[in-house]
DNA sequence: TGTACATCAGTGAACGCGCGTTCACTGATGTAC
DNA sequence: TGTACATCAGTGAACGCGCGTTCACTGATGTAC
């Protein structure tokens, strides 16, 4: 048999400079983070699928993470500081009133969760069997609690802050979880949603 | 090698009498709903895992269900209609207030969700590629709405009843999804949560 | 300046496993005559 | 009443596939002397 010249042979990845491994692993944890936002389930990503992805050979992942719990938890870890990162630019945008605000919070949390609806199941699934993976988000929640205090001019500490915020998270999870399980629902209009989740919650009348 | 007469034998299963093979297949959906209950997740269950809980060939499967999605999509129509009498029931012991009757179902909603969170999962996980899977609750919703309706004391078309079905709905699936994904967090007290959103919904004021 | 060598990044063959699906089969039950 | 046979419920071996993980390897880069 002649080999060809310009035969498909695999071209084999160009080792990076000495201490510079890093390169690949953000390419590994790109890879893994497109399956995901893809099938929105950890249960269909696998070593071997993200090796192909990235056009490298699977046992190559081992050089950066242990196994493949440790790369789907680095992905969570990324995503989580990038909805952190979205509600305080959302909130920063929003200016002074407190309302404002709340409001802008509220839609940016649904957005990032819409835009990328399979990046934020995986964030919500069942934990892998790692055990810290259930405090994912906390810093986040405790941006949302200053802004509800804030808005209701009370304390951060008052068990009411504590009921209105637990309860417009639980409200916001839920917009962006069930719109994307059910997408051909006849949902109302978005922000006409979270506008009157809102009003309600801070006792406004909703305007008529 | 000698064949020892008590060995370990498969007890090869004694077939049903004609037309009677439905027996097999209640066994067969009890154990895949065994295993959604306990592992949450669509991908994790098997055709061979099933069959090895029922302790049957795993080809006889194919004798009640044409494939594996089938058989989940069979499971996940048996708790959207057990969730619908578990409402139906709620509103009915609620007597004849309104108001009671939308925090009854609030509660009972909520109530069989944390009773049977591995379930409650798979009902609302991104659909196996079956069509119509996205349909399934329709009428549980139409509940919901009747409920709000007689609270609001408005007609079940008016669109503010559909708006606040609609949250109110999102909210206790946001409830049911988050404190399962999230059960370490500091959680206010379940009834007081619901009790909370379905007053400032109704507009009346929290009781202090 | 030159050479031997350790180190680091990445490879690829091989393993054992669980999976869905196929196919020819087994054997008791009921029916035709 | 007896016997041949179709039918129905269920079996088990075999297939090809994708998976995680192991292990010995390759070859360029940097360092010691």
């Amino acid at each position: 048999v002649t080999v060809l010249p310009d035969e498909q042979t695999p071209p084999r990845r160009m080792p990076a400079r000495r201490g510079k491994g890093e390169a690949l692993r953000s390419e590994i944890l790109e890879a893994a983070s497109d399956l995901l936002a893809e099938s929105g389930d950890v249960a269909t990503v696998s070593l071997r699928a993200v090796a192909r992805r990235v056009g490298i050979a699977t046992t190559s992942i081992y050089l950066h993470f242990p196994d493949l719990d440790a790369l789907i938890l680095a992905v969570k870890r990324q995503r989580f500081g990038e909805l952190g990162e979205c509600l305080e630019t959302a909130l920063a945008a929003a200016g002074t009133d407190p309302v404002a605000g709340l409001r802008a919070v509220g839609r940016g949390y649904v957005a990032f969760g819409l835009a990328h609806p399979g990046h934020y199941r995986v964030m919500f699934s069942a934990s892998t069997r790692e055990a810290g993976a259930d405090a994912f988000g906390l810093e986040t929640f405790d941006t949302l609690t200053a802004v509800v205090a804030r808005a209701l001019d009370l304390p951060s500490l008052d068990p009411g802050v504590e009921l209105v915020s637990t309860n417009l998270w639980t409200f916001v999870h839920g917009l962006v979880h069930l719109r994307t399980a059910r997408p051909s629902f006849a949902w109302p209009d978005l922000d006409a949603q979270i506008d009157d989740m809102v009003d309600r919650t801070l006792g406004h009348r909703a305007p008529d």
